[in-house]
DNA sequence: TAGCAAATCAGAACAAATCCGATTTAAAGG
DNA sequence: CCTTTAAATCGGATTTGTTCTGATTTGCTA
């Protein structure tokens, strides 16, 4: 997903256009890597010193919504990325769980998935792989 | 896994017996869903009305770490149940969304994975179907 | 450009989880 | 058995991530 993208999101959906809502996105556009509240928050401060965690926290929630930013929790905390699903098909990530950075995978397994138990009205669903990417290895050594 | 099973882990791994730590496991094994540490504390309470959830907290990852609980996350909160991909093969599960119910999906998307990135080290994955179970739907009705 | 709803601020409030020092207890050895 | 000791527990304070609240500011539209 692009930035401009993203916005007429937010446009379509009668949201308004705030110089710190963009600025977010491009935070979040500027790397293929999942981001923490904080990580956003100290990112903005250079450009907004004084927005508050409200705000960041706010617009993260209504992004996720939007389906403008994919969300996931490490060592528990939420983490975020812009959306790369809606993009093209449909797929799944492997994570790094140092640093965050992502890489995308082939297919989705309810692809393959022969069957869900009748008993369960599905909602939805999570894969995701976990590792180390090349960098922090070499940084841990 | 059975209540003897875990605690014969537990003793395999030079941790004392304790009748909180029994009763913990006796409370997971009752049901085969996912319970927060509140429910679990809830349960316990009948029993032993003082415990702290220090204890309860404590015991719960030193049981995940024995892999005697599998854990996840819903809500923001921690969830767990007795271990079951220990018993036979590694497998997955739907878990309601609602009340934690789990039920057991075939088969483990690694398998059918044509390739992960080889700029990350694996060190491991989930996969999880989310939904509502059948008692779940027709409460809300 | 006035008015209104949405967005933001600042800090209080919240909930899950962890830490701390003091006390109790399981279990191994005499 | 009794003693000893390290592990386990207690109770409450603390930390951390997140959400709420009420006052203020700011985009947008008429």
């Amino acid at each position: 997903m692009k930035v401009e993208e993203a916005l007429q999101i937010l446009k379509a959906n009668g949201y308004k256009y705030t110089g710190k809502r963009e600025e977010m996105i491009r935070i979040c556009a500027a790397e293929k890597r999942y981001l923490s509240a904080k990580d956003i928050m100290e990112r903005i401060k250079e450009q907004y010193p004084t927005l508050s965690f409200d705000t960041v926290y706010r617009n993260i929630s209504t992004f996720v919504e939007l389906g403008i930013l994919e969300e996931t929790e490490l060592d528990g905390e939420g983490r975020y990325r812009l959306a790369c699903s809606a993009d093209g098909h449909h797929h799944h990530h492997v994570i790094c769980t140092e640093c965050g950075k992502t890489s995308s995978l082939p297919g989705c397994p309810m692809n393959v998935l022969a069957a869900v138990p009748d008993d369960f009205q599905v909602t939805g669903h999570k894969f995701e792989v976990y590792g180390t990417c090349k960098e922090c290895i070499a940084q841990s050594n």
